[in-house]
DNA sequence: CCAAAAAGTGAATAGTGATTCACTTCTACT
DNA sequence: AGTAGAAGTGAATCACTATTCACTTTTTGG
């Protein structure tokens, strides 16, 4: 026997696997999943198409790995943010605002983040990403409704609704069609959305608990 | 000469065009664009698939007319809905009712309708569709405010907001993959989807105008 | 009945892009 | 130096469907 494994050719292998990575994510920020053709992909990377398949099963796999590191980056923000200083309701704001922000910021891969078609493995890893912000969104929520800054209801429905009110208000002007928001634009629509889901949650005023 | 277009040729195309659409639509329903390929549209439509071009430029026209039939039923439910009688509060809780309910009644065609993934023309489609119902959601906004039983707002980010709220508050039920809600859940949800949307647009007690 | 024109047909073609695999190059160890 | 085994290569292949088009059938008015 001969080769074996060393610490060396892992680390090799590694970053090749994350030139890989890196460049898919490159080309999914300049023109979403659609423009991350395998080709593109490995040209990008500097590898021929044939190492892509040595380190990923199948390009689903490696577009849901892709995903997975975008989306991580983007739910730990908003968790910060909710998990910060103060009250509930402050807290809420504060992440909606960082969640709009951040996608007006980078439209092209919020959009591939949100609302791009792309493929069923990927389809998935969306479902989680939604999941994940609901869930936060959720335990603000289920916090708030205890300190009385929100009213009673149902927690899972609310959050839910919080990230499709979200999404829906950001699809029309982050869609590769659109032409970009202004800054005042922009700062508008992440106060108004705020807002919104604010109302959506908030007691009625008079009653307390 | 010969031939000329005489009424009853004219009759005989328009009712094969219709086949072709209602086999369109009746495999969508079944199970989405994806399932609606021209060889399965013609088998079902009992043509040969050539005559699908002989009534359509292409296949996303054929789909483009096919989602605008589907839509127009479902925004014309809304619609009247919204504009029958009693106050704009009560006609938007039995919108989202209408909206929610026939959601789940057909939710393999809601989902090809708000969430699956097509082509750049159906897509397209999509955005007028979703645009049609913030305008109606937005009209009625503007006179419940008008009548004080909302309070004022950015009426165009509100009924984008609602669209949201109630398009992924039903995804994840409608969604393909998942298994379908009995009788009460769907009751559950539909209420809950309504008192969400309600809170966000409603006054601040206590603040006449 | 006949010729002209349209409607209808479906096997063959074409475009796209993911995936394979026989081959080359590199690394590690004796 | 020799070699086992892994990493890397990229032209060729495959898979999937939309689309075409030469041909057949139907309809109509003379």
């Amino acid at each position: 026997m001969a080769y074996r494994e060393t610490p060396r050719m892992r680390a090799r292998k590694a970053a090749t696997r994350q030139r890989i990575v890196d460049a898919t994510l490159q080309l999914v920020a300049e023109g979403g999943f659609g423009n991350a053709s395998v080709a593109r992909v490995a040209e990008r990377a500097e590898v021929a198409i044939g190492s892509v398949y040595r380190h990923f099963e199948s390009k689903s796999e490696l577009f849901a790995e892709v995903f997975r590191n975008a989306t991580e980056i983007e739910v730990n923000k908003v968790a910060e943010t909710l998990n910060g200083e103060g009250p509930a309701s402050e807290r809420l704001t504060a992440a909606l605002r960082v969640f709009a922000q951040r996608a007006i910021r980078g439209p092209t891969m919020a959009w591939a983040l949100i609302a791009e078609p792309v493929d069923p493995q990927v389809d998935e890893e969306r479902l989680r990403y939604r999941q994940a912000y609901a869930e936060l969104f959720e335990k603000n929520l289920t916090r708030g409704i205890k300190t009385g800054v929100f009213a009673p209801q149902n927690t899972r429905l609310s959050s839910a609704a919080i990230v499709g009110a979200i999404a829906e208000s950001l699809v029309g002007p982050l869609s590769p069609a659109a032409e970009g928001l202004d800054g005042d634009a922009a700062q508008q629509l992440t106060e108004d959305i705020a807002h919104f889901c604010l109302r959506a949650v908030r007691p009625i005023e008079g009653e307390g608990s």
